[in-house]
DNA sequence: CAGTGGTCTAGACCACTTA
DNA sequence: AAGTGGTCTAGACCACTGA
């Protein structure tokens, strides 16, 4: 194991490797990688020290590994991740994830608020673009959501044809952009007019207000989204583990 | 290796030993559990297999380990994994947790309603504890909380004296049950006349409804409760990565 | 210093997939 | 049958802690 010039434990330094070669796109998602022992061969490391680096990589959820088939990068672009960030479920389904689909989106481009500049991190007078749109569940309004984002890095956003049901995955394949990280407030709301005008719902109604910052791989605020949910069709479903 | 009459992997059936031990209070909290090559040599495995269900242990919080100290029981009474379960913030406070301290519980005992036999997988006719308290934060009333658990886990614990702000370490320190895990789902909902009593807000204000299933070691049901929250003095916040 | 966890190896065998 | 990931071992050495 010569020429090792950090100090780094050697299973850190392949995972190191493999998550640059990953994201550089050496293996295309779905695709396998060298076996185990072909790893650790060329990189001069116990099949062990490979298997180890790969245990991070499937916690991460970069790879997946399948007996007697091999180790394939992961594509999180559709399902898999993506049920990170929504946490939705049917009343009374034991916790089992659904995403509500989305319907027509309006969107419009302006100058960023106040309170946005501040979720944003955004500087006085810049450009943001706002999209508002409703999320059906069995054919009724269960969810109306406000997203927000720095026009800068979702230039002609606002222009895109047909903006998917998730948006993360548009972020991702068209922009560039990947949301790692959110944080989410969560709380009680009554319905307002505007509620009552696009959710068909009696004002006065309790709805749950999620407000969330999403979080891109450099730390960048990526999207601030208000969804505004009426939990008699839709509820928030959490593991703590 | 001997007497092997399962088909699990061997640091899976240690690591079954090593929860059964746990849970069954061999080692106290906070104190260690034997060196690895000890286990190993008692288990008549190698220290290598013993560090693989240890680190499953690791992973979910069961155990911590020190460089050059030990293996230790975790403890999850203080401050530490409590915030896992106890995700309530100020507004504005840029999701800094709070426990608000809690007054005065009213304990009951009585049989199981059809929804508690359900949401605890109980027989007809068992016998739970009900508790209610108010939990306060800066003097004001912020969420009134119900639980409810089963008699036969916890005998005498209406008896209690003074029970603590977070049950959860109470349940742990006399009766050996460590929860382990929560499954929580959150909705919206109108204050009702006890709300309007015992919290002083006024009947028809939005409250979220946080109702939370907490499971045991070895996957028992161990709680049932619904907390409601006035989301003007308190927020549920939390972190997705 | 002895004792602990942390890393690493080389090689063995098992379980699963595919051809 | 060949190739993959999955398990397991015995023993080595390193890094950290505490007496």
């Amino acid at each position: 194991m010569e020429t090792m010039p950090d100090f780094q434990p050697l299973y850190k330094q392949v995972y190191d490797v493999l998550v640059r070669r990953i994201a550089e796109g050496s293996w295309q998602p779905a695709e396998a990688l060298p076996s185990e022992h072909a790893l650790a061969a060329e990189l001069k490391v116990s099949q062990g020290t490979v298997r180890k680096a790969l245990d991070a990589l499937v916690a991460e959820n970069l790879v997946q590994r399948h007996q007697g088939k091999g180790t394939f990068v992961a594509e999180h672009t559709q399902e898999h991740a993506l049920f990170r960030f929504f946490r939705l479920a049917r009343p009374n389904s034991d916790g089992d994830r659904v995403i509500p689909e989305s319907t027509e989106a309006r969107c419009k481009r302006r100058v960023a608020t106040k309170t946005e500049i501040a979720k944003l991190h955004l500087k006085k007078g810049e450009k943001v673009v706002e999209i508002k749109r409703l999320r059906l569940i069995d054919g009724d309004p269960a969810v109306s959501e406000k997203i927000v984002v720095p026009l800068k890095l979702f230039p002609e956003l606002d222009h895109q044809t047909a903006l998917p049901n998730t948006l993360y995955s548009l972020y991702q394949s068209v922009y560039g952009v990947n949301v790692t990280v959110a944080k989410e407030e969560l709380m009680a709301v009554l319905s307002n007019k505007t509620d009552e005008k696009y959710m068909g719902i009696k004002s006065g109604s309790p709805l749950l207000r999620v407000d969330r910052v999403a979080i891109g791989i450099d730390g960048q605020h990526v999207e601030w989204r208000v969804s505004r949910c009426d939990t008699r069709n839709i509820i928030y479903a959490i593991d703590i583990s």
